[in-house]
DNA sequence: GCAAGGTC
């Protein structure tokens, strides 16, 4: 038996399919992994795909022999360093003797950063990363008389395709292993690439694991180097890599020059116009002189036209211009274009990677824009028609046309660019994967169409002797926009005017205005920016930015630095410049092509560049503590959220030692006490400016952004007449009434626990008494409810507004509960909801969510 | 608790 390993499942399904003497492969399993059995030439083959590489360089166990103690571990005698470190290169300035150790317990201070030299230095090994798939590699390996290495052509394909043969070598040490190259899956080149077998390229595999290397040793040395340079507690990473921190400082580059940028100071002015007497065909006019940037001047054409009422039509200008045709998607015009829809780079590739696995795409990660002639456009057209109503119209007028598909700049083999298959049912998608399957889609088709045509016309209007302007443009021909309307302007239609026509004018204003600065990075743009500058590759660079802002170096979207980006990059730049540009990814891409020409070796380039590091690592020693304040400095203004009334310090949130949980607390503790309670579930950030301070208690104000929710402003003071209306009369006590005497329902707040309750006027007679949530303002309705008659009340909690009756135990809850579990029901009812929905709450974790969100729709009576 | 690169 042949086996031939390909780098994914995919390219070992199409291998099968094409070398397959006859029919199809036959689909089977080895332990969990898909293989395909198929026979050449009477011979009996198996293909089965890995997922990427199967192993990954790690420091060895020796290094992090106690898995507790992480990185501040050694081995037992103290010596990490084997003695293989190649003559001629610099070694440790230091011996393990002078290291201070661990005497009882381990010495954090003196230790941490002290042992980043020993960490450049250190041994790599590689771990098996991928130990299901290498357990069924090694169970065909041993019934195998010979591998077929089919891996991607590249240099990471070389690299994936060598650490499978090692691993199959542990189990077949003299089984004869062959490459196949292939630049396409389709029929003449794959067979090409088996009747053509080749060996593997060792030394294109080893430029691929220096690569693997030096990230992980720059990477992991800096990263600890910052971190540890003043520990932020667990969960408080300061990262860095060959990657990350270029891109990182792309963006803290471009806040740099909008801070250092010099508005200057322009005029316009601009007004409305309309055809005479038609105020319904209102356009906007301006002044030929689109920015005065000479005050006198602009105030003095504006006194020539100001209360001016009527303009005569001097000129008009048509003139029509094409848009053509998009060309097709590969992996970052997806992102850019899913970014602009407001999906960020990493969510798209998770969406496209689900709509790939359950065959609504093709294959998400190319860089290729050329169709290739191979696919069936029309036949996916029609599947499309078939499967989708919406697109049904202009899939009839797309098949009818000449269907000449558009061609992007980057033409690869490797895989078709991205399209929809044309088969499966897009109603059956949930919303974020139908949105972006119709974008797909749409693109596709629009790859397919002709260019549109707008039609721009342009008045010249005299006003009081000023020469004005106004524009429009219309689309005439719609062409491609008919399947693809992303990006598309509004019609700005202008009425039929003719050259000596009177236009009224109205309002119009001089403005005074000032030139903004370049504008901040959209996530898309920021993809867009990282391929031309050669950082990271199609398939990594959406969870680069998504680390930056797990790291917290990143905020908002457009993307702004957060301090402690700046800070790092500063420091970064100061101490380790190296691995804060570009320059760093295109001189490894120059040592990796002279290994994989043989032209170097790994073990030289490696030595090369963690000498390299060595040589930076004195300098950043030595500034550690500088550097730690610097971080900490940046991270306490990050936290900032206000000032304190109370002292006038500084009010940042805070993480409670005991409880893991957020508040906001004052600087100047343990001096002053001033601590607030934050909103749980939502994103705090603090509000610059005009209502930053509460005109009622004094406490700053904050903003609150709920998890894909409005975001909306509140009073931190939770005691403020802002968020709570103490004894708030929210309805009739429905007892009291009963039993033939009148009891109002009123809010009260508990003095000693803060906490929130109804209570009857005659509650020693009643006892009626209702619980509410913690937070929130609260309103009466006047309502009561349907299923009990309790009182319905409004609470803004910090997922907004929510209406709720407040008997815990309304038998009306249930049902809420259960219907709501979708999304519609909100953060706080679990507080103040029924106990069916209280139990239910604390199962916190993603997949009991899901069971009990399915569940419950399950349940919903088909009615509601 | 580290990187970046594959892909699930």
């Amino acid at each position: 038996m042949k086996l031939v390993i390909a780098e994914k499942n995919i390219a070992a399904q199409k291998i099968a399919q094409l070398l397959n003497d006859a029919g199809k492969p036959k689909n089977d399993k080895v332990y969990n992994t898909a293989v395909y059995r198929f026979t050449v030439q009477g011979e009996d083959w198996v293909s089965m795909g890995l997922a990427g590489h199967i192993l990954a360089p790690d420091f060895p166990d020796e290094i992090l022999f106690d898995k507790k103690q992480g990185w501040y571990s050694v081995t037992e005698d103290g010596e990490v360093l084997p003695a293989d470190v190649p003559d001629g290169l610099a070694r440790p300035p230091y011996s393990s003797k002078r290291r201070p150790y661990l005497a009882n317990g381990i010495n954090i201070k003196g230790w941490k950063v002290e042992s980043l030299p020993y960490l450049t230095w250190a041994p790599i090994v590689k771990k098996p990363a991928e130990k299901e798939i290498i357990r069924a590699l090694k169970n065909l390996a041993k019934k195998s008389d010979a591998v077929i290495i089919a891996t991607d052509f590249d240099r990471e394909g070389e690299l994936i395709g060598s650490d499978a043969l090692d691993m199959v070598r542990e189990v077949a040490p003299d089984i004869p292993a062959y490459r196949a190259r292939y630049s396409a899956l389709i029929k003449g080149e794959v067979m090409a690439a088996f009747d053509n077998l080749v060996e593997l390229d060792q030394n294109l595999a080893d430029a691929g694991e220096s690569r693997q290397y030096i990230d992980l040793i720059w990477g992991a040395v800096l990263t600890r180097y910052l971190t540890l340079a003043r520990f932020g507690g667990f969960g408080n990473v300061r990262s860095a890599g060959r990657v990350q921190t270029p891109t990182l400082a792309l963006v803290v580059e471009r806040e740099r020059e909008r801070l250092a940028f010099v508005p200057e100071d322009y005029w316009q002015i601009r007004g409305i116009g309309a055809a005479q007497g038609r105020s319904d065909t209102e356009f906007k006019i301006s002044h030929a002189t689109a920015r005065f940037t000479d005050k006198a001047a602009a105030e003095t054409a504006f006194a020539h036209v100001d209360g001016a009422t009527s303009g005569r039509v001097t000129a008009v200008a048509k003139r029509s211009r094409k848009q053509q045709p998009p060309t097709p998607f590969n992996t970052t015009s997806l992102q850019a274009a899913a970014a602009a829809e407001g999906i960020s780079p990493a969510r798209t590739m998770r969406i496209a990677e689900s709509l790939y696995m359950s065959g609504f795409i093709s294959y998400p990660r190319v860089d290729n824009t050329v169709y290739p002639r191979s696919l069936d456009l029309a036949g996916i057209v029609g599947g499309l028609a078939a499967g989708s109503p919406a697109l049904r119209p202009v899939c009839s007028k797309v098949l009818a046309g000449p269907m000449k598909p558009t061609r992007g700049k980057t033409e690869t083999t490797d895989h078709p660019p991205i399209h929809p298959t044309g088969q499966g049912n897009p109603e059956t998608l949930d919303g974020g994967q139908k949105k972006l399957y119709m974008l797909i889609a749409r693109r596709f088709l629009a790859t397919l169409m002709g260019p549109a045509t707008i039609e721009n016309t342009k008045l010249s209007i005299d006003v009081a002797g000023e020469p004005f302007t106004a524009s429009g443009d219309v689309l005439v021909e719609a062409g491609f926009r008919e399947a693809y309307p992303y990006g598309l302007k509004r019609d700005e239609q202008l009425p039929p005017l003719v050259e000596g026509d009177i236009v009224d004018v109205r309002d119009i204003k001089l403005e005074a205005k000032q030139t903004e600065p370049p504008a901040r990075y959209s996530q898309g743009r920021l993809v867009q920016e990282m391929e031309k500058r050669g950082l990271g590759t199609k398939s990594t660079r959406a969870s680069i930015i998504e680390r930056l802002y797990q790291v917290r170096y990143l905020k908002n979207d457009p993307i702004e630095p957060s301090q402690l980006g700046m800070a790092i990059v500063d420091a970064l730049h100061d101490f380790a410049p190296r691995i804060t540009t570009p320059e760093m990814t295109a001189e490894l891409d120059e040592d990796m092509t002279k290994v994989a020409e043989g032209a170097d070796t790994q073990d030289h380039v490696v030595d090369h560049s963690r000498a390299l590091l060595a040589g930076m690592l004195d300098t950043l020693i030595e500034h550690k503590d500088d550097l730690g304040e610097a971080i900490a400095d940046a991270v306490t203004a990050d936290a900032k959220v206000g000032t304190c009334p109370k002292c006038g310090k500084d009010l940042v949130m805070k993480t409670s030692a005991k409880t893991r949980g957020s508040f906001i607390g004052c600087m100047g503790w343990p001096d002053c006490d001033v601590t607030y309670p934050v909103p749980s579930g939502v994103k705090v950030s603090p509000i610059e400016g005009e209502g930053s301070v509460c005109p009622e208690c004094g406490a700053p104000r904050i903003k609150c952004q709920p998890f894909r929710q409005k975001a909306y402003e509140m009073c931190v003071n939770p005691k403020c007449p802002t968020n709570f209306e103490p004894d708030l009369v929210v309805g009739e006590c429905s007892v009291c009434k009963e039993a033939g005497r009148h009891g109002d329902l009123v809010a009260h707040k508990s003095e000693r626990s803060g906490k929130r309750f109804i209570r009857c006027t005659n509650y020693d007679e009643c006892g009626v008494s209702y619980p509410l949530p913690s937070r929130g303002k609260l309103s009466a309705t006047g309502e009561v409810c349907e299923h009990c008659g309790a009182p319905v009340v409004v609470v803004e909690t910090a997922r907004g507004p929510w209406r709720i009756c407040v008997n815990m135990d309304c038998p009306g809850k249930e049902k809420k509960a259960a219907a709501g579990r979708g999304g519609a029901r909100k953060g706080a009812s679990a507080k103040a909801g029924s106990r069916a929905t209280k139990s239910a709450s604390k199962t916190s974790s993603k997949t009991s969510r899901t069971k009990s969100a399915t569940k419950a729709s399950a349940k919903k009576p088909a009615s509601s």
